[in-house]
RNA sequence: GCCGGCUUAGCUCAUCAGGUAGAGCAGCUGAUUCGUAAUCAGCAGGUGGCCGGUUCGAUUCCGGCAGCCGGCUCCA
């Protein structure tokens, strides 16, 4: 019998029945059977190995599309495993990933982390398994005989695993000595993965859960081809020339978590001891300890003098299992050894102590304080850094002033009242500070500025004829982040983010988020970034709030993406529980994508501090409230700038815009006079007076990425003009004085809205009624 | 916070197996007056992240802590 195949491309061909992928594939041409990965038949994805039967529509899959990617990749998993399973006795083997990024993982337990030279034999060992190419086959069975089948194997996770499939079939493939269970599909043969390379090992847990089973992830990266492998690695190589870790020292422009030795050893040099201990944070507050611990420190260290400096809370899991950390200080000179000695004993009879009286252990050390040290996640921003910020602040407020924002400022601490009403020390407590204590009362530092704006409002009585209040500011707020996370800029924990809140009439929603995105847009691209992916965010599982606003709003961001012709992908259940959001991912030079801009709606701030205003009818109603960021946090933002121009910002952000290069120290006053020229009309230029090579200062100007250099030498003198270089190596050659003042001012011309744009992000309302 | 790795001069990196450290660049001094990515010479610079342990002796071996890097998790 036969049965008639449709192609893509709608034509049709007949084949016997029970005729696989992989051969339909070879009767078109033996270079797509070597190529094609998979097959998309009606719609699903298959092994090339099924056999058809009835007449279907069928797509040959090759790796350089999503779904063969994720096929070719999901092999290379099964390989890793095989090579596991083989060079590791009694290894666990539990599961990668669903969908396929970049790499492609396996997580096992072996009861220890792997080491690199174990990923090497692993490597190697995939190579084997590659070369005997295995062929993968696919076998269907009941659960209940899956679970036998595993059972056997000696697989504990996947039992687990098996727990949470619904249907009472499921699917089971093997190749070599590895049998998983596994969705598929997979690669007729592990012969067919020809490109790939492991790329390193880390821990991850069971499930991504905590509480459970530390697993060890080996991750890598498979390809159709040795090529696009190379390319993929020389796209690595292109990220590494970028970081901006590394860009930000060497021009200078900011230091993050920097350490410095102390200046010089002190007279009187202070010690610091910390007591650290686990208690039930509930039932014994960590203050029982501090005045039994100082007491006895002090007996310890007769001659210094020991303050009780706070208490941190270390851990952040949940209220039972938090480490009160006290912080002690000693100031004196350092310890001799029999003072240590007796800090030790001190400690270990605190440690007695505390197990009988809580069961848990407590730990005192010291440690002689002997660096200079500002803390992990936080920025110092350099002098040509600070410039870039502040060209970037002055542009941001001049763009906000255009479109109807007022510019606000806030405090650094409030009170933990207001953050309890806010709702923060609920639903956001672990990413605080720990509070300070000032005369009594509790203060914590901002994580977020919208209570200090919501304060403002209320400061008196709003008539609907206010709206919309659009109030900016760029707000300095601080976050404990776990220390695992910290990275650069990307990821601090103090930072300034570019925030406003909008509050409006709720007639005024639509037109809000249509202006508000219109916005982001117009800064975003000013910065030079000009392609974007939106996601909105709906209702989460745990949310504040009645649906049918969570509707209505979530309609509203919807619509307005829409209108302005914004493709945004839905990310289902990913809202914050206050309310629904769209943000915006920037695509950088290299194609990597950065989340900035969010724009949320929220009703559960208005609520919670019951913000009204008086409406048409002398009615007290509820505003809504908007939350925005738009570069997000400016430390972040510059981050990803410095890696987005690899460190060559536009003329109008370069920190020194134009270097002016005398070939001799004759030359040097004319260099002088051009410069002085071109900062008179507002141009950041400088001169290289020192008395080196050309070639030497062009190349220093050149690794300082600076966008124009000026060489002046006899003839430039003689005509009254300087040679013009750019960063890209092209020589302009002399241009007269006015000619160049004249070009420069034009390419360092500092980005804006225009007319016509500030009219569409709408200046009308600004008119009172 | 968890798992692994790393931490040597301002930066980039050496020091084969435990015997108290070297180079290039940067810095300082001097010479050189030079045309599109590095002129030469000299000087100075380090209680090898911190605190302990083992050892006759630790940068090297072991433990604790801190920081960084790559992941987990989370997010701007």
């Amino acid at each position: 019998m036969n049965i008639i195949i449709t192609f893509p491309d709608g034509s049709k061909k007949e084949f016997a029945s029970g005729v696989t992928p992989l051969a339909i594939a070879e009767s078109i041409s033996s270079k797509l059977a070597e190529a094609v990965v998979a097959a998309r038949v009606d719609g699903q994805v298959v092994d090339l190995t099924r056999p058809l039967s009835g007449d279907v529509a069928i797509e040959l899959i090759k790796p350089d599309n999503p779904a063969g990617f994720d096929v070719l990749r999901h092999s290379a998993e099964h390989v890793l495993a095989t090579a596991v399973i083989r060079l590791f006795k009694g290894a666990q083997v539990t599961m990668g990933p669903r969908h396929h990024d970049e790499e492609f993982y396996y997580d096992f337990d072996i009861g220890r982390p792997f080491t690199p030279e174990d990923v090497e034999k692993i490597e190697a060992e995939m190579r084997a398994i590659v070369a005997e190419d295995q062929p993968f086959t696919r076998e269907e069975l009941p659960k209940e005989k899956a679970r036998e089948l595993f059972k056997q194997l000696g697989q504990r996770y996947k039992d687990e695993i098996l727990d949470w499939i619904p249907e009472p079939t499921v699917t089971v493939y093997r190749n070599g000595d590895f049998t998983d269970l596994c969705r598929g599909p997979h690669l007729p043969s592990t012969g067919r993965i020809k490109a790939f390379k492991l790329i390193g090992s880390a821990g991850a847990y069971w499930r991504a859960d905590a509480s459970r089973e530390m697993l060890q992830r080996i991750s890598g990266i498979a390809f159709g081809s040795e090529k696009e492998l190379k390319d993929h690695l020389t796209k690595l190589e292109e990220a590494k020339r970028r970081d901006h870790r590394k860009l930000g020292r060497e021009l200078e422009l900011f230091l993050v978590s920097e350490r410095f030795d102390a200046h010089e050893p002190e007279p009187e040099e202070a010690i610091e001891a910390l007591v650290t201990g686990r208690v039930h944070f509930a039932s014994t507050p960590a203050f029982e300890w501090i005045e039994p611990t100082l007491a006895a420190i002090r007996a310890a260290l007769p001659r210094r003098t020991v303050n009780f400096t706070g208490v941190n809370v270390s851990s952040h899991r949940d209220d039972s299992d938090r480490i009160p950390v006290l912080r002690l200080e000693c100031f004196g000179p350092r310890l001799d050894a029999d003072e240590q000695k007796a800090l030790r004993a001190l400690g270990d009879k605190l440690l007695a102590d505390s197990r009988e009286r809580h069961g848990t252990p407590v730990d005192l050390r010291y440690q002689h304080r002997a660096f200079e040290d500002i803390g992990p996640g936080l920025v110092l921003w350099q002098p040509k850094g600070g410039l870039v910020r502040t060209l970037m602040e002055d542009f941001w407020r001049r763009e906000h002033l255009k479109v109807g924002y007022d510019i606000v400022y806030s405090p650094h601490i409030a009170k933990s009242d207001l953050w309890k009403v806010s709702g923060h020390l609920g639903f956001y407590r672990e990413s605080m500070y720990s509070p300070m204590n000032i005369d009594g009362a509790e203060y914590i530092a901002k994580p977020m500025n919208c209570p200090f704006h919501v304060m403002m409002f209320k400061s008196r009585k709003r008539s609907y004829r206010d709206f919309p209040m659009r109030w900016a500011e760029l707000g300095t707020v601080y976050r404990y982040e776990m220390a695992g996370v910290l990275h650069g800029l990307m990821r601090v924990r103090g930072f300034t983010q570019d925030d406003a809140h909008i509050f409006a009439r709720p007639d005024q929603l639509d037109s809000e988020v249509d202006r508000l995105l219109g916005f982001v847009l117009h800064i975003l691209r000013s910065f030079g970034f000009t392609e974007f992916n939106a996601y909105l965010s709906t209702r989460p599982a745990k949310f504040v709030g009645e649906i049918p606003d969570w509707d209505r709003a979530e309609k509203a961001l919807a619509e307005s993406a829409h209108r302005l012709g914004l493709k945004y992908r839905l990310d289902q259940g990913a809202g914050t529980f206050y309310g629904p959001k769209i943000d915006l991912k920037i695509l950088d030079a290299i194609g990597r994508e950065w989340q900035c801009s969010t724009v949320q709606l929220d009703f559960q701030l208005p609520q919670r501090f019951g913000l009204t205003f008086v409406n048409r009818e002398g009615k007290e109603e509820r505003p809504f409230m908007l939350h925005r960021a738009l570069m997000g946090s400016l430390e972040r933002f510059f981050g990803i700038m410095i890696e987005h121009y690899a460190g060559a910002f536009p003329p109008w952000l370069s920190p020194v815009q134009a270097i002016a290069l005398p070939v001799t120290d004759r030359h040097r006053a004319h260099a002088r006079a051009i410069v002085e020229q071109l900062r008179a009309v507002g141009l950041r230029a400088q001169v290289d007076p020192r008395n080196e090579k050309l070639g030497y200062k062009i190349r220093e100007a050149q690794l300082q990425k600076i966008p124009f250099m000026l060489v002046i030498g006899d003839k430039e003198v003689a005509a009254d003009g300087a040679a013009l270089r750019l960063r890209s190596g092209e020589d302009r050659g002399l241009l007269a004085r006015a000619a160049l003042c004249d070009l420069l001012v034009e390419q360092c011309r500092i980005p804006g809205a225009s007319a016509d744009q500030v009219k569409a992000l709408g200046i009308e309302d600004y008119a009172l009624e």
